[in-house]
DNA sequence: ATGAAAGCGCTAACAG
DNA sequence: CTGTTAGCGCTTTCAT
């Protein structure tokens, strides 16, 4: 009996195959797959006839070391997979799978030499490009010191590059802290308290800022004269609420930095017999549900769109692998989530 | 001027350019990377030097095709990628990448029409093998309905195959209640409560069982004489909390299906004025550290090993990869974290 | 010990 | 319109 197709490495059928059964060459078979080139129609129905009947698939492999081209992309994420690269991540991957490219995941658990290391298996996988991602939004060195990076595209995804040559996408903290005060001033709120994070970290830095300044603009300022840094927990969070209170007990809502400080100031409120939202309305960050939707009452929040930040980069890393880069960065608009805590 | 090493396509030195700057053929500059076959030692310094001056690393993809194999896994998240499937998936990331393997990232948001394409690319890409997760633990349908499946391994994680002969790396339910059980007991609890999830969910139906099993062997019976199924969530846990103490007010310690349960029984224990863990003791499931440690009191709680689930899951596929498949169901133990609520 | 040559599976330029 | 040919970058016999 003659050999049946199939490769002897794969046990799949090959071009090959798929040109002995239509009765053409590999080259004509080529053609009728890559959907150019005139030719007869019968022929390419021929060679289709076969590719179904074999159930044969084009070895991407092999494709790309023809054209140069992997489809595939590296998505590097800096510090452990978590609340927020998760999203940041499907949505990235969401939009590159649409246009038949996969995605290497990479977790570099913040360390520098498991970076290079990925980051030298993707160049040898010779990737189309990459997008880099982190949990903080603190701007990032960008990425160096292996070879080869300097020839494919890089887009920073939350976590932007600290060069402004790069091209980042980011969520607006700006927009975000003045859709919260916006929203608390439309409500009748004036005497309103800032806990957040603590204050090495950027997105509590830059909301705080920009919730002042907005307020500024009312004209007002917080109820307690100063925002309360500290951590991003719940317990900082019920201890911050009765810092507030004892200091100024007229504040009339609270603008907190993510959704755990929130639902602790809303615990203490509670616990107090204070009424959320009658007497205290109070905002989260992040929109994260398991805690925005366990918290009594649930919260009105901040949300960043994070899925749409991973979208965004994957679609401008799309750009500068096909065409040019657009270089800076881009910035994602929050979204208000009205729950019943305001 | 002589054109410079590099391929017109990538822009990176080639094998060709190693060679020639060595001296030698691509052939030998070839033996002289791959280490093995006998040569002069300062023939191949001579290579590797070229190969240091040129910042060369070997295409992937060339390697691939001759070899057969790509040196990639597919991880497929059968329900998004969440609290559960994340750490599973850094586990396994993490044992691959010791072994030089890639992973590619697909995440078919529980659409068949998506996982059919998905696993049609990774077969294109000619993945080694695949490793298949999802949130839940109940058993799933094997992967089928593309052809070439067959010719490469999968390992199911966390959600086992229904078919037996597949193999599956799966958290140890059994384990986990006795571990929680026996803690309780060790304790002096007698009159235990089991609250947990929606019935048709296979965690919540074995948890409960297995729970139920080894009280009898004490012997001992719930304190409510049945086990509370609801839903996983904190306000369940509330509620559950109020019909427990009504029905069964001697009863001393509550184990829960999960964190959040436990969270939300521990809420209305804290708010109804009993002491946890001096009057009642609370036991969650899950080590969700944001849960479990917000807690008032923090919770004891059952930690899956999900990362080791990953990590297991992973080294099944190697074997599975380079000699032989190990079929079967294989049972990753959990591990009892006491906290304050005990 | 080294080099030449064939080929992995596919594409693209060029003949016929 | 179709077949032949020459690679993509690398590995691996097989001569030398």
């Amino acid at each position: 009996m003659t050999s049946a197709p199939g490769s002897p490495l794969t046990g799949r059928a090959r071009l090959t195959d798929v040109a002995a059964l239509a009765g053409v060459s590999v080259g004509t078979a080529s053609k009728a797959l890559s959907g150019g080139g005139r030719m007869r129609p019968e022929t390419r129905q021929r060679v289709l006839d076969a590719v179904a009947a074999l159930g044969f698939r084009p070895n991407q492999q092999a494709q790309s070391l023809h054209t140069g081209r992997s489809w595939t992309v590296g998505l590097v994420t800096t510090d452990g997979i978590g609340r927020f690269s998760t999203p940041v991540l499907l949505g990235a991957e969401d939009a590159l799978g649409a246009g038949k490219i996969s995605v290497l995941m990479c977790d570099t658990r913040g360390d520098a030499i498991r970076e290079q290391h990925h980051l030298r298996t993707l160049l040898d996988r010779r990737v189309d490009g990459i997008i880099v991602t982190g949990r903080r939004t603190d701007a990032r060195a960008p990425l160096t010191g292996v070879t080869g990076l300097e020839s494919i595209p890089v887009v920073y995804a939350l976590s932007p590059s600290t060069d402004p040559a790069d091209t980042s996408v980011v969520s607006d903290d700006q927009g975000g802290a003045r859709l919260a005060m916006e929203h608390l001033l439309a409500t009748g709120r004036t005497r309103i308290a800032h806990v957040t994070g603590p204050e090495h970290h950027a997105a509590a830095r830059d909301r705080a800022r920009h919730a002042v300044a907005h307020l500024q603009a009312a004209p007002l300022g917080l109820s307690t004269g100063r925002v309360h840094f500290g951590e991003w927990s719940e317990a900082w969070g019920r201890r911050a609420a009765d810092a507030v209170l004892r200091t100024a007990p007229d504040t009339d809502a609270f603008f907190c930095g993510n959704d755990q400080i929130a639902r602790g100031v809303a615990d203490t409120l509670r616990e107090r017999g204070v009424d959320v939202p009658g007497d205290i309305a109070v905002v989260g960050y992040d929109n994260w549900d398991t805690m925005a939707l366990a918290s009594r009452p649930p919260l009105t929040t901040i949300d960043m769109n994070l899925a749409e930040i991973g979208r965004i980069a994957a679609l401008r890393l799309l750009e500068a692998i096909d065409a040019d880069a657009t270089p800076g960065v881009h910035t994602v608009p929050c979204r208000l989530v009205v729950r019943e805590s305001t």
